[in-house]
DNA sequence: ATCCGGGTCCGCCGCGCGGGGGAGGGGGCT
DNA sequence: AGCCCCCTCCCCCGCGCGGCGGACCCGGAT
C-alpha cells in the first residue's frame, strides 16, 4: 500500500551469470511498475549497490562468488535500515541453502525454472508484504532448525568405528554381554571398548556415555 | 501458463464467519481473471464443496466447526486427484497452525489483516506454482518438526513429581549417591524412586530409563 | 473408620559394571 | 626393522546398582 503510489517497484538483480541477469532484466523490464535500477556479480557487489541504490527487492542468487547469496542477504538485512526484500533465487528447491537463507531473512524463493509471470508476481507480492507468504512462525522453525545442530563435540571423530559402534548399542540400551552377542566378540573385548568409550566422551559410567551420546546429536547420525 | 489461457482461476472460500466469505468474495470478484465459485462455513462443507466443483485454489480458515482448516486440507489433498492449491487463512501469523498447515500440504498462508492486493496477487500466485514461495525444503523442515513431538509417551504423566525430579536428575548422569545430596533425602529414598521409575519407564536399569527419558523429549521440558 | 498411594527410610543379596593390569595379533607408518 | 594403533581376550577386585522385603507417616478417597 505503501509503496504503490509513490512509484515503480525498483530492483537490483544479484547474479554471476550474466545470461541470468539479462533474462531476468528482459522479463522484469517488460512489465509496468517494475524497474531493475541496478545489477551485481558477486555477493560482495550485491552489498554495495544496495547499499547505494537502495531498491526494494533485491533477486539474489545463491551460489555467488566472493560472499555467497546467503551472506550477502545477512549483510544487507543486518547493517542496512529499512532494508530491501530479498527473494533467493536457488536452481533445486530442496537445496540446503534454502534453511539458512530462510534463517538469514529472505522474504521469498524463485526457481530458476520459474515462468515468466511467476516472477513477475512473486516480485509483486514481495515487494508489498514481507511475511505474507512467509510466517514468521516458518522463519523461527528454520531458525530453531539451524541452532540446533551447532556443535558435534570433538570426542565423536576420536572414537573408532568398533567404539562408535558399542556407544550406539550402549545408547540402544544393551547390556555388555548383549552388546558381544550382538557384535559377535567377547564380552571382555566389549569391556575394552565401552572403557575407551567412557575415556573418550569423558564420562564416568555408561549411563553419562549415553547422554554424552544424544547431547552430541550422535543418535540421530543414523 | 497453462491456467492462464484456458479460463479465470476459480475460487472457493471457507470460512465460518459470513462477514469475511462476503469480504473476500467482493474483493476478488472484482479482479478479472478470478472467478469465486463457491463457499463453504464448516470444514466438512469445504471438502464436499471443492470435491464437486474442483477449484484452482481454495481460501481455507483454520478455525471452523465441525473439521478445522487443517484436516479439511489434509483431506482434500489426499483423495483428490490433481487438487487444488491451498491457501490458509490465519489472524496471527505465528499461530501454531501454521505448523501443521504447511504440513499438510498448504501452498501459502494469508494474514487476515492482508491488504487487498497482497490477497488478489497471493492467490494469483498460488494458482500459477504450488512450490514458488514455499520449497519443498521448508515443508520438509515442517514434517520433520511434526514429527518431531508427537508421542509423549503414556509413562511421562503417570510419574510422581518426586520421580520425576528423580528422573531429571539420573538423565544428567548423577549417581543414587549425588542425587539424595541434591534431593536433600537418604540414598535409600532414591533408590525406591528409582525403582519406580524403572518400572513406569518400563526400562531395565537406569540407562535405559534416561534413555527412555530423551527420546520421550523428557529432556527439552525444562 | 478403613484403605490406599505417595514419600520417606532401612536392611540384605547378587550381579553387572568399571578400574587395573596383562597379552597376543594385525595393519599402517616411518 | 621398528613403532603405534586397533581389535581381541583374559584375570581380579571393588562398588554402584537393582531386586527383595519390611517399616513408618501422612493425606485423600471410600
Amino acid at each position: 500500500m505503501t509503496e504503490t503510489a509513490v512509484g515503480p517497484i525498483r530492483i537490483v538483480l544479484a547474479d554471476d551469470e550474466r545470461m541470468v541477469r539479462t533474462a531476468l532484466r528482459v522479463i522484469l523490464s517488460a512489465e509496468p511498475g517494475l524497474e531493475v535500477v541496478g545489477e551485481a556479480a558477486s555477493g560482495a557487489e550485491a552489498v554495495s549497490v544496495v547499499r547505494e541504490l537502495r531498491p526494494d527487492v533485491v533477486l539474489m542468487d545463491v551460489r555467488m562468488p566472493e560472499i555467497d547469496g546467503i551472506r550477502a542477504t545477512e549483510q544487507i538485512l543486518r547493517t542496512l535500515a529499512d532494508p530491501p526484500r530479498i527473494v533467493v533465487v536457488t536452481t533445486f528447491e530442496n537445496d540446503s541453502y534454502v534453511y539458512e537463507a530462510l534463517r538469514a531473512g529472505a522474504s521469498g524463493f524463485l526457481l530458476k525454472r520459474a515462468d515468466a509471470d511467476s516472477l513477475v508476481q512473486a516480485v509483486r507480492l514481495v515487494a508489498r508484504s514481507d511475511s505474507l507468504l512467509f510466517p514468521a512462525a516458518v522463519r523461527a522453525l528454520a531458525a530453531e532448525h539451524g541452532r540446533a545442530k551447532p556443535a558435534p563435540p570433538a570426542w565423536v571423530a576420536r572414537l573408532t568405528s568398533r567404539e562408535s559402534e558399542v556407544l550406539r548399542l550402549m545408547a540402544a540400551g544393551l547390556t555388555n554381554a548383549e552388546i558381544a552377542g550382538r557384535m559377535g566378540v567377547g564380552p571382555a573385548t566389549v569391556k575394552t571398548h565401552v572403557a575407551s568409550v567412557l575415556a573418550k566422551t569423558g564420562a564416568r559410567d555408561r549411563t553419562q556415555a549415553v547422554i554424552a551420546a544424544y547431547e552430541a546429536g550422535f543418535m540421530n547420525t543414523d
